[in-house]
DNA sequence: TATGAATGAGTATTCATTCAT
DNA sequence: GATGAATGAATACTCATTCAT
């Protein structure tokens, strides 16, 4: 996943040159966020991170904090596609919830994941605040309605839909915390952590549980 | 919890003022920090809140590093406290760690539960960093072998004792990004709904299962 | 000497460019130094003097402390290459001594003078202010050295070789102190008081010794 | 010379007591200002050598600047004193010279010859600034007087006084530069080797010449 | 006398952003 | 497309100085 980012010097058409250098910058940008913090990194170092002088940067976006503005956008698209993709389905409430769950893991633990859990809102103008915010509630509300769905079809017990979203999502979310590209369990495996403890809980499952589909 | 914070003119012995205004200080860096975020809070921010000059601060505050580590621990402290305390009871595992989980809350949802979990240790010198990095391992550590006790004596499940602790910190550290004082459930009824989801999960109860502890 | 020293719009290659101006930034720190002394001189003043904005400066420089080491080795150096060169040639010890005074002369009323004796390398980190201790101390062990050639070929009468480098050194350094561009006499008169002075003495030379009314 | 220098704690009239407390506060600066350079010693620098809080010294001297300016002048009116004592006598221009080049050396080589030749005037105003000028000149032009003396009665060859008097004045007030209390020759040996040179310059002497003092 | 507390004024430095080339 | 050069704005920090007690 790290490796050589810089595209300047590649080929194709002009716009689709354009649009891969873009990308680069982004990511570039993302990654810089990630390992210093968006306040400690300059123009300059991300610049440097693509063998570009800092001017260029600007040809590709509008300022820095359009850069962090499509970092949070990336991440949360990952999200939120996710979430969509498990509404398709036809499972129940529960089962749903689990395959977010598990796309949200693989999503989160992306270059973007940083960007999209750490990064401040506050750094963006109320413009691009305004939007970022309403792409988060989006997704939080998209997860309550999951619960609910749950408890509707009695694949999920009695709660407050509202909490355990929170919950749910403070899970996920924190894993860019303490994740490590090459020291933490493979993201799959961290789901499947995950959804044991919010399926099944930690009270000790007596004999003839649940028979839960825990992997 | 808000309120008026600027003890200059008070009264006490000179020692005892110097120390409830040095405490004025932090809080009030800790509530601009929530506030603005720590990078848009400029010295002279704080200076006003306490109506004061920005040069006082320094009076009592080595620099604004400090401020921000001294608000990062006071967080910290009240979770370490939480920790140690609950560990001093007599009760199973998964008591202890419910005990845990409702001061967490309680602390998290405290004015200096924003810096605790939003400010970067990246703001902190070397230094500082690795006093704060320490702390927080503690606390994860702590986490972690009251699982493994609840483990032990039965009163947890098997399960994985370091992913449930990230799960558990992630869901309970996620608390300041939506809580707000005025608008959110009490302290104590967030920590039921946690309780409820990580102890039991989401997995509807069958008749006459685990009788709980639920509210 | 003193002139227009701004080279903002200029031509010449890129590169040569460059080099103008920052030699223009040290020139220009040289003259704010010696007219409103190190500390009393801002950024601003520096700039002021070029025409420039100060984060111009930093285009060119790193920091004040730079300006004033590059001060500094600018005055430094043509001392140094007045002893070098006064070295190489095949005269007797005290004639080398006495091309060194010429060419030290002409060195320390120029802009950089003022800088090279004066400025305090306290100013200068432990890194810098080490490098020009060595260079201040590799001149005065040169004149030293030109002293006990001179002692040695007879050219010189027998003497203490250190008090008399700190003597002669102590007489050209103070120059700065009192020498005045337009108001003074030109360097090579000094020079040749000076050189009177310190190879014949105050003691009137007469065919047959003086009259002394020595002690 | 060293040693305490805080009379705080002391006895004498209430007149007297203030008059030492005085004296220590300017010799602490001016050990200070030696040690660290004017604009690196604050205040709270000098209020601790002294074992006393900042406000303190105010009670004592009216600014910083009027601290540098005492120790200018107590390292002033020693030279004025040495000049004035010398032109008492009854011996020759050169004797007199000679004896105020051994007083010379005695007060420059004290705590306050730092301040006298290192501070820069730059850092008094305008109004102290002048009158440490006026002090310093009236140094100078009695060694010129001295010179012209010595020409006058021909104990002293053909010269230019002033530049001799330069000469003379820098050699010896460069010794703050490089001398140190424990590592240096005495006062008296410094000015012995001083005087040698002054007097016969440096070209050997011939047979029979001058039955100088020369140690 | 001495001090704790407070402040006004000043300054080096950083950095996102712009623009002529 | 890309860059060298320049800048405006912002901000942490220092310190001499004052004053009520």
């Amino acid at each position: 996943m790290p490796g050589p980012i810089s595209p300047w010097r590649v080929t194709g058409t002009r716009e689709r040159r354009r649009e891969l250098k873009r990308d680069a910058v982004i990511l570039a940008a993302a990654r810089a966020f990630r390992a210093r913090g968006y306040h400690h990194t300059s123009l300059d170092d991300i610049a440097a991170l693509l063998h570009v002088t800092k001017p260029t940067l600007y040809y590709y976006v509008a300022s820095k904090e359009e850069m962090l503005f499509e970092c949070f956008r990336a991440g949360l698209d990952r999200i939120a596609t996710a979430c969509s993709k498990a509404r398709r389905g036809t499972a129940s409430g529960r089962e749903q919830l689990i395959e977010v769950v598990r796309s949200y893991v693989e999503a989160i633990t992306s270059d973007f994941g940083w960007c999209m859990v750490r990064a401040e809102d506050q750094d963006l103008g109320p413009e691009l605040g305004a939007r970022i915010r309403q792409l988060k509630s989006e997704i939080d509300q998209e997860i309550r309605r999951l619960v609910r769905a749950g408890i509707a079809d009695g694949s999920i017990g009695d709660c407050d839909p509202k909490m355990v979203a929170f919950a749910l999502a403070g899970a996920l979310n924190w894993i860019p915390h303490w994740y490590r590209d090459n020291a933490s369990l493979p993201a799959s495996a961290i789901a499947d952590r995950f959804v044991e403890v919010f399926v099944h809980g930690l009270a000790p499952r007596r004999e003839g549980a649940l028979p839960g589909k825990s992997s």
